[in-house]
DNA sequence: TTTGATGCAAATGTTTTGCATGCAA
DNA sequence: TTGCATGCAAAACATTTGCATCAAA
């Protein structure tokens, strides 16, 4: 197995997606970055984003839109996705991990988690429509 | 607006799609109705597959593998994803749409629902570990 | 007939990968 | 010095689309 040495790209990436909670998509982050790092490249980046996946310092979503998106929250939380401006945000909510025994109830192999995604409009969607 | 036609092939997938349960990708329903179109295409494929998603005939499943999967059950319901295999699954379970209220508690927008995917280890696989 | 659906192939968009070079240890 | 990370470009992959032809209504 081989050793993860360090890189002032890759710290780059995780610092960025540690600041912003827009949860990006890897074209949106390799333009940002680009303003630190003119010369890196999208090859670089995704690489950077599946090994940071791998460690568990960040996360991945798959969105309703196709692509990826990535998060650097990694605790225990909800997304939301908005159906007519395409955001993705946080939710404040208790937690609703019960449901996976819900879920494990009648089920005959091993419930480890769940991936939650609400939908729905968001604030500003929802401003717009009074 | 334009009409929608008939069109076997659009049949023949509608079919193929309410007689499994194996939540099959659009290159396996290729696969599986070529046996009876040889000439189908995949664009055709895709084209229908959207076709019917729009018209709420099946439903779309985004999986953590990437690709898309296709559902023919349309009646609320959980899915599972083994993480071993791979293999996708319905969930017998009770409703869990009261997460919906959970959510939407301190949230300013508006939750219209939820895309609930649960993970761990299907049967088979649960039994191979022991 | 008219117009939507098809088959084919080319195009698209996202993500991965091979390879020579650069940089961390 | 060793070998992982990078930049670049090509490849891989799933999905969409343009167009001439076919078939439903």
């Amino acid at each position: 197995m081989s050793v993860i040495k360090y890189s002032r790209q890759r710290e780059a990436i995780k610092e960025y997606l540690m600041h912003t909670t827009e949860h990006p998509t890897a074209d949106t982050i390799y333009m940002n970055i680009r303003k630190t790092f003119p010369n890196i490249s999208l090859g670089t980046v995704y690489r950077n984003l599946n090994l940071l996946v791998d460690q568990g310092e960040i996360i991945k979503l798959r969105c309703e839109d196709g692509c990826d998106r990535f998060d650097g929250k990694t605790d225990e939380h909800y997304h939301f996705a908005c159906k007519r401006c395409g955001k993705v945000m946080d939710l404040e909510m208790e937690s609703i991990e019960h449901i996976n025994k819900i879920a494990g109830a009648g089920f005959k192999g091993r419930i480890d988690g769940n991936v939650t995604f609400f939908y729905g409009l968001c604030p500003d969607c929802c401003t717009e429509d009074e």
